[in-house]
RNA sequence: GCCCGUGUGGUGGAAUGGUAGACACUACAGACUUAAAAUCUGUUGUUGGCAACGACGUGGGGGUUCGAGUCCCUCCACGGGCACCA
């Protein structure tokens, strides 16, 4: 038979994208009676840079798969997209090409839509919407406002982290590395007035309700634990003295170690503590060590080299369970102001930190703990950190830590000198920005009644759009109308809130809004809709929101609960983390990346064209500007088509590990497409009378029973596990069950025991697998095949009602758990049957020649194992 | 330093404690072709052997078990996260 046609799929991708779109049934979100299960699918929104990546790609298509197969299996289905659209990228833009940056927004989500679109991804594009849209802007900021009246909204002076490249502020979420998270600047220290948003008061609840999330990865609910930070422990009160006895002011000091204390031989305050400030008034040489300190913790980053420093104040801190002995007080560079009290005990027998610190000093290190298993204390140059029995530590003595540490905190709290207390170091959210592309913050400024909110008639607070980037700064602050408004209480001239929102806070509510049809009213929370589809079942995205977004989206729920918008807990009931998509990265001798085209091979070497150096072939890295690997992913829909490039995208790799991006692997997905293809065209030329005699005939395979071939069942066993892989997010193994069929049925195709219209059955049952993964190949495939429903139409095959066991099993004959033979039996034959089989075998005759087996095991089906 | 993850052929990766290497890629061979591409059919963990058939083999070492890639202990390498958090 001469070999078919290629598929083309330049025809049929248009071809089926416009039938999507004209019968407007694609992706559009369906509300049927009769009680169906809803399943809300959500893929991380995107920030509207001008390019889809392949990340991004790779991102859509696992919720893509899941939308498509929930819709199959009879869920209604909520699968939105929008945009994350505000922010600085805009503003930069507008810097470098004087393009307004509601332009260059709106315009990078016309040309990303349209990528999307070539990939025909099950959206509800009716709900698209982008987070700069004044409709979407608004009703933030009647949350802010509502959030202000809840006390969950408060202004503050404070030191913030200060962008100096972004001329703006960051939250300590932001700053990684002592460094902005976008800018890579060092983060400098700044006194600011801010907003904050008091997500501190939901601290205990955050902590705990990760353990709702069980459907999360273990490894985001331990990162957002450490980042809340949660401690329980000791606050104990110190009186501090100088050397003449005269009294200077108490010291609170928090300490999760209180049962160590005996073992205490100094204290130590941060430089920006109040104690030191006052000290440093009137010692220059504690002046000079603060001033030190202040110009360090500007430039944070490796703490770790850096040594552990101090000062002795000269002044003495008394505690009454120290029977009046006075502990040194230091000033140290490592402790912190914003952790606890900014003030330590130091037990340096057993704590790192303080051990470093007294042999510097020349302090006394006093053993406290006897570690368990030990009879005597510590030996040795280092600290004891564990748990042990307490020693030379008064009435804690032979007290195991844990006990003591009980015992000293209700011993504390009875004689009034200490109380249990617990500290996070999560910190409320700053959630003001020195720029324009955000939502403005919705306060006036009044000289008379201070700050006042703008009332609930007057939103929304729009962003001006006549504003000039000509100077660095916020062009709001020093906009000539804009800023000038009436105070709402008392009419006085006053002037607008200049900063704008954080853009992390158009993100901490976006899902809500999806929940809302176009035809219900925008400007108000419709809680029947909203009830309807949250929590998000299934929320797929990058592992580098784990902190950031999750927790912030987090708290945002739990607050709009509070003000009535919402009736959950927790937004995300099962949040899936993909890998990356990686590609090789060139790198030229001098350090500097290399696109491929700037290299070629010769003599088997791969150089750069340029000046003929070796070319240094790295790992395959993430795909980026930067390093010049970046796939266009409209390029390859180009070459391959779209289903090509959503197969490759989730096969080889698990979906949760990166994927290297390869010219192997995409042309490998392309040419399996045709090789079904080809399958499908011989069968409908083979058997166009099949065809033609029985359109539109149904799935059902009538003709599974014994004399139905072991291949074929083979070949419906493995499609009829696809389901299962799509429902455990093993997209990679249900593409090779789905290969498995497909190899199975060209082996089928030429026996004369295949049943026409069974194969035909075979052939569209795994092509409706495999539809949501290449849904236009698939439409192509069933359409040809003679199916007068569309695949969109058809519901998930149920494959309980084929007899699929199999009726031979293979038998592995071990000896001592060594694989001897294998052999064929039928199916669930007893271990009398399987020995009488075997006991005339060689292998099993030579290894029992001199002796019976002392044991048998015997595994139904699987294996028999003689143990000699 | 602490926490988490990963380690299986030339490559990506399969494997409820029960026949390791499914599926795919690469490579090689054969068929088709004037030829090439494409396609189809084989072979492809290492190693000994003409073969039948053996030996070895899931980062290293040890353990539990009739049986370990899988469970336990320990060490190593790589990747990621957090990091002076009292």
């Amino acid at each position: 038979m001469k070999t078919p046609a290629n598929y083309n799929f330049q025809l049929t991708e248009k071809k089926w994208q416009q039938r999507w779109k004209s019968a407007a049934g694609l992706g559009k979100t369906k509300e049927r009676s009769g009680g169906r299960e809803k399943c809300y699918v959500l893929e991380m929104f995107m920030y509207p840079s001008g390019r889809v990546h392949m990340g991004h790609i790779r991102n859509f298509m696992i919720g893509d798969v899941i939308a498509r197969f929930k819709r199959a299996k009879g869920f209604d289905v909520l699968h939105p997209v929008g945009w994350d659209a505000f922010g600085l990228p805009a503003e930069n833009a507008a810097l470098a090409n004087a393009v307004h940056p509601k332009d260059w927004t709106y315009g990078n989500i016309d040309s990303m839509r349209k990528q999307l679109e070539l990939f025909g991804f099950s959206y509800d594009w009716e709900r698209e919407f982008a987070t700069c849209d004044q409709d979407y802007y608004a009703v933030q900021q009647k949350i802010f406002l509502d959030m202000y009246k809840k006390g969950l909204v408060y202004r503050k002076e404070s030191m913030v982290n200060w962008d100096p490249v972004d001329n703006c502020v960051l939250a300590n979420e932001q700053v990684i590395d002592g460094r902005g998270w976008r800018s890579g600047a060092p983060i400098e220290s700044r006194q600011l007035s801010q907003w904050f948003f008091k997500i501190t008061a939901y601290t205990d609840e955050l902590f705990q309700d990760l353990k709702l999330l069980q459907e999360w990865p273990e490894k985001v609910r331990t990162m957002q634990e450490r980042w809340i930070g949660y401690s329980r422990g000791l606050m104990l009160d110190f009186a501090v003295k100088d050397k003449k006895g005269r009294e200077l002011q108490d010291l609170s000091i928090y300490s999760t170690r209180p049962e160590t204390i005996f073992g205490a031989s100094f204290v130590a305050i941060s430089a920006q503590h109040p104690l030191a400030q006052k000290l440093a008034k009137t010692a220059p040489a504690i002046a000079k060590f603060v001033y030190m300190c202040s110009k360090s913790s500007v430039s944070t980053g490796d703490m770790d080299k850096m040594e552990k420093l101090g000062v002795d104040t000269e002044t003495l801190a008394y505690s009454p369970l120290l029977d009046g002995k006075g502990l040194p007080v230091y000033i140290a560079n490592f402790v912190l102001q914003t952790y606890g009290t900014g003030a330590i005990f130091g037990a340096p027998a057993h704590d790192m930190r303080d051990w470093d610190f007294a042999k510097k000093y020349n302090l006394p290190i006093k053993d406290v703990i006897r570690p368990t298993n030990s009879e005597s204390v510590r030996g040795g140059d280092a600290p004891y950190l564990g748990d042990g029995v307490m020693v030379d530590s008064g009435f804690l003595d032979g007290k195991t830590t844990q006990e003591a540490k009980d015992y000293i905190i209700e011993y504390c709290e009875k004689i009034g000198v200490g109380k249990a207390s617990k500290f996070c170091r999560l910190r409320d959210w700053g959630i003001s920005r020195q720029r324009y592309w955000g939502c403005p913050i919705p306060m006036i400024h009044c000289e008379r009644c201070g700050v006042v909110p703008v009332t609930e008639e007057d939103l929304p607070v729009t962003l001006p759009i006549d504003v000039t980037f000509d100077k660095p700064g916020n062009p709001l602050d020093r906009h000539s109308t804009w800023r000038k408004t009436k105070c709402p209480k008392c009419g006085a001239q006053a002037h607008r809130e200049a900063d704008t929102m954080d853009t992390f806070v158009d993100s901490s509510w976006y899902f809500i809004r999806f929940c809302q049809d176009k035809e219900s009213d925008l400007s108000v929370f419709n809680k029947e809709q909203i009830g309807r589809w949250l929590p998000v079942d299934y929320y797929i995205g990058g592992i580098e929101h784990a902190i950031l977004h999750l927790l912030y989206a987090r708290f945002f729920t739990k607050a709009l609960r509070d003000c009535g918008y919402v009736d959950l807990d927790e937004p995300f009931k099962a949040l899936f983390t993909q890998g990356m998509v990686c590609h090789k990265a060139y790198r030229h001798v001098d350090g500097h990346w290399l696109s491929p085209e700037e290299t070629e091979i010769k003599n088997g070497k791969v150089v750069c064209k340029a000046d003929n150096t070796v070319v240094k072939v790295g790992r395959s890295e993430k795909m980026s500007k930067s390093k010049k690997n970046v796939i266009s992913p409209d390029e390859m829909v180009r070459i391959y088509g779209a289903d090509s490039v959503r197969m490759f995208v989730l096969s080889d790799s698990p979906v949760d590990r990166d994927i290297e991006w390869s010219d192997e692997g995409i042309t490998g997905c392309w040419r399996f497409i045709n090789r079904f293809w080809r399958l499908v065209v011989m069968f409908s030329e083979k058997y166009a009378d099949v065809i033609a005699a029985a359109p539109g005939t149904t799935l059902k395979l009538d003709r599974i029973d014994s004399q139905t071939s072991e291949s074929f069942k083979q070949a419906l066993r493995s499609i009829a596990q696809v389901g299962e892989l799509y429902e455990k997010f093993q997209f990679n193994r249900a593409i090779a069950a789905i290969h498995d069929a497909v190899n199975v049925m060209y082996d089928l195709l030429d026996c004369a025991d295949v049943y026409d219209e069974e194969f035909r059955g075979l052939l569209l049952l795994t092509n409706i697998v495999m539809a949501p993964i290449t849904p236009h190949f698939s439409e192509e495939v069933n359409q040809k095949l003679g199916n007068t429903k569309t695949v969109q139409e058809i519901d998930w095959p149920d494959f309980t009602v084929y007899k699929l066991q199999k009726e031979t099993a293979i038998i592995a004959v071990q000896v001592n758990g060594k694989l001897r033979a294998k052999l064929s039996v039928s199916a669930g034959a007893s271990q009398q049957d399987v020995e009488n089989m075997i006991k005339n075998l060689d292998v099993v005759k030579k290894c029992l020649s001199n002796c019976c087996a002392k044991k048998v095991v015997f595994v139904s089906d699987k294996i028999i194992n003689f143990v000699v």
